[in-house]
DNA sequence: GGGGAGAGATGCCGC
DNA sequence: GCGGCATTTCTCCCC
């Protein structure tokens, strides 16, 4: 396949998309270093100048250059090289190809952002609004509170007036998350010169070893599963997609 | 532009991968649930059953199902429904599709997996043979010595026999890496029964944040950065790619 | 298959 | 810009 590379070249100039197969090896530099050997892959330019290459499987692309990044497609001695760079972040690709299977120049218009709900700041949503799920008792007082040392999902007292400090985990609880649980209750404890303040972990589940980390500090488990909300985005489907 | 849908689903059955350029809206119920509304993107279905739909923007994919999901090109109505399920995920995708800019079948081979130097492992090896980078009287005992709490990425002694962690970090080192050390050397005190261990961070900086909670804890920062193999891999670009 | 941790993580939000 | 942190994280490795 034949390549007109004063085209290619200003396309990726004028905000058009790329979609490019084809048969190569590529050489990284930049954060970290790698070589791949040749293959079949496909590679995508965007019009914000991000690249990415994909291998025929696998959901992450196994080289790619972020936006902001110049793209430029020459031809060497008959060997065509897509060289690419950001000079700011000193990042720099380079793709050889061997063999074209197939080029699209695209034209594409896109100013929707996703709508996603079932997120960790949805469980802290719904545990402010239903405190019973982590006990009869938990009064809440703020979600995402931001302190120096990270920032606190759902933050609350209790009957006795003793502190709580709740941690969500859309996903089972691990040892990550145990650590991040004390140290926010290590340093509410320092800030308000308290000795007992309660850390409740909010997961669907927990690890075996996250458990018992968390029961060394003293601290609880409440199985909360993040909120779903079908019916309403099933709604909300029908009357922006016309189903 | 019109589509052969017993040929384009014959072909995600036999292992091809196909791009497709369109402008769609995504609905997504799975692990969380989204909604994206019209606009054009990028499809790609990879032979491995990944399919990734891309905006043309960003890095990431706006929407994905996982390998091991099964697709479907179907007509309903006059509209065209690219439908994906992964059952045992529970995963679920519906692509609404008003008009298919581009459409290619691709039968792509690529056995070859990516080298890749400069990573938190190399810093680890760096250390391990260079250990006056931690300390003039460093001395290893092993890398990545896995325990049942996580492993740890140098262990050592110094000249009065104290036990080292050290914990090596590519990038800036934040909270969560002062987080981890603490669990370790937390535990190997209580393993060995030891009130004395020392706690060593290895990065090329550490936050603000970072550092005063490291003090507090009486652990140690050293400026490392991550090791660069650019000469090795010239030397093994020549070789493979015949540069 | 679950657990633990890195990633050339990316993306988002807040200061 | 940095900092802190979630992510439909993904991927790898080890048990």
């Amino acid at each position: 396949m034949e390549v007109d590379l004063p085209a290619f070249n200003s396309a990726l100039s004028s905000g058009k998309s790329v979609i490019l197969s084809c048969n190569c090896s590529v050489y990284y530099s930049g954060r970290a270093e790698s070589f791949l050997a040749g293959g079949d892959r496909i590679i995508i330019i965007k019009s914000d100048s991000t690249l990415l290459i994909h291998q025929p499987h696998g959901s992450t692309p196994v080289n790619y250059m972020k936006e902001g990044s110049s793209h430029t497609l020459l031809k060497d001695a008959s060997k065509l090289i897509l060289s690419s760079s950001n000079l700011q972040q000193k990042e720099y690709l380079r793709i050889n190809i061997s063999k074209i299977h197939s080029l699209q120049v695209l034209d594409l218009a896109d100013s929707q952002k996703i709508q996603l709900t079932g997120s960790e700041k949805d469980m802290a949503d719904m545990i402010y609004n239903n405190p019973a799920l982590i006990g009869s008792d938990f009064k809440p007082l703020s979600r995402e509170e931001h302190t120096r040392y990270g920032f606190i999902d759902v933050f609350g007292y209790d009957k006795s007036n003793t502190l709580v400090v709740v941690e969500c985990k859309r996903y089972t609880a691990d040892l990550k998350a145990v650590d991040q649980l004390q140290r926010y209750v290590k340093k509410i404890r320092q800030l308000k010169g308290l000795q007992k303040v309660r850390g409740i972990i909010a997961a669907p589940k927990i690890s075996p070893n996250a458990l018992q980390l968390l029961h060394d500090h003293g601290f609880e488990f409440r199985s909360v599963s993040p909120p779903k909300y079908l019916e309403k985005f099933d709604r909300q489907q029908q009357k922006l997609d016309g189903f």
